[in-house]
DNA sequence: CCGCCGTTAGTCTTATATAAATAATTTTAA
DNA sequence: TTAAAATTATTTATATAAGACTAACGGCGG
């Protein structure tokens, strides 16, 4: 569980900068950045606060579908072909 | 939500020792102690360790209000009868 | 082109999470 | 009741989480 990706995976969906997120959590843009980034661990409380500006659980934090899990663990492990096959069909969606 | 106390319940439930959780979940018996007592607030990645040493998700580590829930109304559905082999199992524990 | 603005990245410092070793306390068994 | 064993608490030291400030990297109107 990459909570770095998931946190970028959140705040994207919100529409938020790494500043404003950072803000509205209360902790610093830099810390969000090397967190988002892999390079920090951020601790429980902290990442509460970031939960709590994101309108989200730390159960739901968590709680990724299994679905979703198999498809991201699927699509991590695609040639760049079959990437590019996969795009093309998500188009004819 | 209080990790401490979370962490030192489901420890306790498995009858393990501070010194045995650290241990198998690779991190200090000093610092789960402070994590349990509120005077430290430990790492995703240091929980994620512990969570594996229980093993239990993360997830389910945070979904403590469901599984409340479901035992209170399990409970509430108990005839006499099976209120008091309930009170009894409990003395046991 | 040029400066302006929003966003992400880098640096340097401080606070605190975490560890190793040891002491104190509780529990157990004789 | 007491010594040994198990468990929890302290002390001291280090690694790293976290913050303040600044720089670099694009867009975009003038």
């Amino acid at each position: 569980m990459d909570v770095g990706a998931r946190i970028k995976q959140l705040r994207e969906k919100n529409k938020f900068s790494q500043n404003y997120l950072a803000d509205i959590a209360g902790i610093s843009q830099t810390h969000l950045r090397r967190v988002e980034l892999g390079e920090a661990d951020i601790t429980v409380g902290h990442l509460q606060l970031v939960c709590d500006a994101l309108g989200i659980s730390l159960k739901d934090f968590f709680n990724i579908s299994n679905e979703q899990e198999e498809l991201s663990s699927a699509i991590s492990n695609l040639t760049p072909k079959q990437r590019n096959l996969l795009l093309e069909f998500l188009k004819s969606l």
